[in-house]
DNA sequence: AAATCGTGGCC
DNA sequence: TGGCCAAGATT
């Protein structure tokens, strides 16, 4: 069978001159340049930055990694963290499973690896919160081994270079085939940011800007005039509807009443309100016996598989009060919103402007 | 193996 | 404005 990528100049190639020239400076990346003169990436960089990139953009996920750095250096400093400290750092980001499989992982590596992470594929592979992709991508940019990354950009750019017509997420298969061929032996770490930085920038999912696109001769959907028809995806369901109520209770001392939520299920591990069940139509369950106001202006959020109507409840916490099962008192100074994830945040502002 | 799991930006 | 989309993993 001929091999695309053997042509004179192959395909692979043709990329990475391209990326030598127009890779973008991420703080977690080791430039090309860098990278031919002997700099080596920081696996336990790579690790955070591609745990926090899963299905997030860069631009969400610069200031967190930043922020993650500086707080944990290295791989040892972030298991020795407190629990709550890094979901509170991780608040806002979404996917919280990953924030405590982070903190999992990062354990484990520290514990029973002397803090030196796997260097191959299937080592990887084994670790909390490492997949199928994160293990090819930290195989591939920490330590330049040819695994083939396939994430949304991989999947974009392959069908249309071959112009597959065939559904997401069934084509999955045959396009990890495609792009496992087109893998090079020589610089696989700069390959797999130089297709995913194709995906992300001119191989773009509504108008890709085929003309400057260093593909834009062997791609087959480009000729074909559907690039910016593929991939084709299953339709998704339709979002249902919940309501749920949320109780804010603040004391004359400043104290709030909070908890955390179980480890399971959505924004398991968080910080967040006391609140009702969430559904169609929920049963009033304030934390304690009070005066209850309603707020009246609504927080209205949506989350991956359900949109959420949530009324907030609002009194003052009696000084002597002692939280209830798995409730806490916490003092003004030691809350800060920005522990909370986004929906309890919203709920957070509605009572205290901004 | 289909469902679950966040959030913000874009058009 | 509402659906789509993002360097997916887990169960």
């Amino acid at each position: 069978m001929r091999d695309l990528n053997d042509d004179a100049l192959g395909l692979s190639d043709q990329i990475l001159v391209w990326y030598d020239e127009h890779a973008r400076a991420l703080p977690w990346r080791v430039s090309p340049s860098d990278r031919a003169s002997g700099v080596t990436p920081d696996p336990y960089r790579i690790w955070l930055s591609e745990v926090m990139l899963q299905q997030t953009t860069v631009a969400a996920v610069k200031d967190y990694f930043h922020r993650f750095t500086h707080r944990w250096p290295t791989v040892q400093d972030l298991a020795s963290a407190e629990d709550g400290d890094v979901m509170g750092e991780w608040a806002g980001l979404g996917y919280y499973a990953r924030a405590r499989n982070l903190l999992k992982c990062a354990r484990v590596v520290t514990d029973e690896y002397a803090g030196v992470f796997p260097t191959t594929h299937d080592g990887l592979l084994k670790l909390p919160g490492i997949g199928p992709y994160t293990a090819a991508a930290i195989s591939s940019i920490a330590y330049d081994l040819p695994e083939t990354v396939l994430d949304g950009n991989v999947e974009r750019v392959m069908a249309r270079l071959y112009n597959i017509d065939a559904p997401l997420p069934g084509a999955k298969p045959q396009l990890k085939t495609l792009a496992a061929a087109l893998t090079p032996d020589r610089r696989p770490g700069d390959y797999a940011q130089a297709v995913m930085d194709l995906g992300a920038t001119i191989c773009s999912p509504k108008s890709p800007a085929c003309g400057i696109c260093p593909w834009r001769d062997p791609c087959l959907a480009r000729s074909a005039g559907k690039a910016a028809e593929l991939p084709k995806k299953t339709p998704k369901k339709p979002k249902p509807t919940r309501r749920g109520h949320v109780y804010l209770a603040q004391a004359s001392n400043g104290e709030w009443l909070l908890e955390r939520r179980p480890d399971k299920g959505l924004l398991g591990g968080m910080l967040g309100w006391p609140g009702s069940e969430w559904s169609e139509a929920p049963e009033p369950t304030p934390p304690f016996a009070a005066n209850w106001r309603d707020l009246g202006g609504e927080v209205r959020h949506t989350f991956t598989h359900f949109h959420l109507i949530l009324q907030v409840m609002v009194t003052e916490l009696p000084p002597h009060h002692s939280p209830a099962d798995g409730h806490l008192r916490i003092a003004a100074n030691d809350f800060r919103p920005s522990d909370l994830p986004t929906v309890m945040r919203k709920a957070f502002d509605l009572w205290h402007g901004q």
